[in-house]
DNA sequence: GCACCCGGTTCACGACCACGAAACAGTGGG
DNA sequence: CCCACTGTTTCGTGGTCGTGAACCGGGTGC
């Protein structure tokens, strides 16, 4: 899960600047008699001092889980079918690799079934449904991944994050 | 600018609740000795009491301002019958995305009945109530989506935001 | 006040078809 | 030789969409 940085204020504006500039989610921590605070953006979070750790804590993980949520993370294929997901990855079989390219490529659209057997057998689908048993495959390889590989019913598929 | 609703806790969590179901945003503040609170969705705060009425306010400003930013999300669908709004999507049947068509492209106004059938069925509804029957339909998958389709009576239809 | 209807909602059924899973076999590389 | 890879078939299942019918609340006319 990602770190939240706390900051006092106002005596860490500077920490707090810095924070922001590099997109670090982060929770001031403020002092009794400073003025209300006003956060920038949805990574950034106060509470008034004095406060209960629990409390605290409780804001923290409540940051940390809404980093991950806006986190947009994309897959990467290597030239050596390398698929890389966050800090998960497979190694894939040629056909799958073939395959997935363009599913990567344009992550989060529908790629079509006559694009998908282009890409994957250039010189024409060897049988009828052989498309559909390898994206089974594709599949079950991508299990546990946070990755999906959903149908567009008589469009195609897409690949997209989630189980 | 929107209205932010103010509950206090844990006495009023039947109110909570309501005004999570409606998707209005909302501050609440937590007694001394309850435990920390844990926001359900971007549109929610709290505070821990005994708060200074400056900080209350300030919560409340930003939570309007994010409220005002929601609201101007606009859910899209693509030729490949791919309807999204903000991180959550769907792939639509051929039916439901030709419904949706008009529906999406007037979000927030009422889209006739008519209209609907046109756009639906443009050689004439095949029965007396298919209409009806796949706006139903249309409604189920938009559950936990955060757009919802009411109907006007007698006018027609409006997709708007809320549960 | 009552029955009635209108507009809308929901359910269940059935036909059709695209797709999915499992199983098996042939092939080639380490 | 073993195992990963891939082609091929078969069968199941789940999505799609028309259709009929029950249901329901609000209004309207008698």
């Amino acid at each position: 899960m990602t770190d939240v940085a706390v900051v006092r204020l106002p005596d860490e504006s500077r920490q707090l600047e810095e924070l922001r500039r590099r997109g670090i989610p982060r929770l001031a921590l403020v002092a009794p008699h400073a003025p209300p605070f006003t956060p920038v953006d949805l990574l950034e979070d106060w509470v008034r001092l004095p406060a209960a750790p629990a409390d605290v804590r409780a804001r923290v993980l409540a940051l940390a889980g809404r980093a991950d949520e806006s986190l947009e993370r994309r897959p990467e294929l290597t030239d050596d079918r390398l698929l890389r997901y966050g800090r998960w990855w497979v190694a894939l079989a040629p056909a799958d690799a073939r395959l997935m390219a363009p599913l990567v490529d344009r992550f989060g659209s529908v790629v079509g079934r006559g694009e998908l057997a282009k890409a994957g057998w250039p010189d024409g689908l060897p049988s009828r449904n052989s498309l559909d048993v390898q994206l089974g495959r594709l599949r079950r390889r991508l299990k546990g991944s946070g990755l999906t590989l959903r149908t567009v019913r008589s469009r195609g598929c897409v690949l997209a994050q989630g189980n």
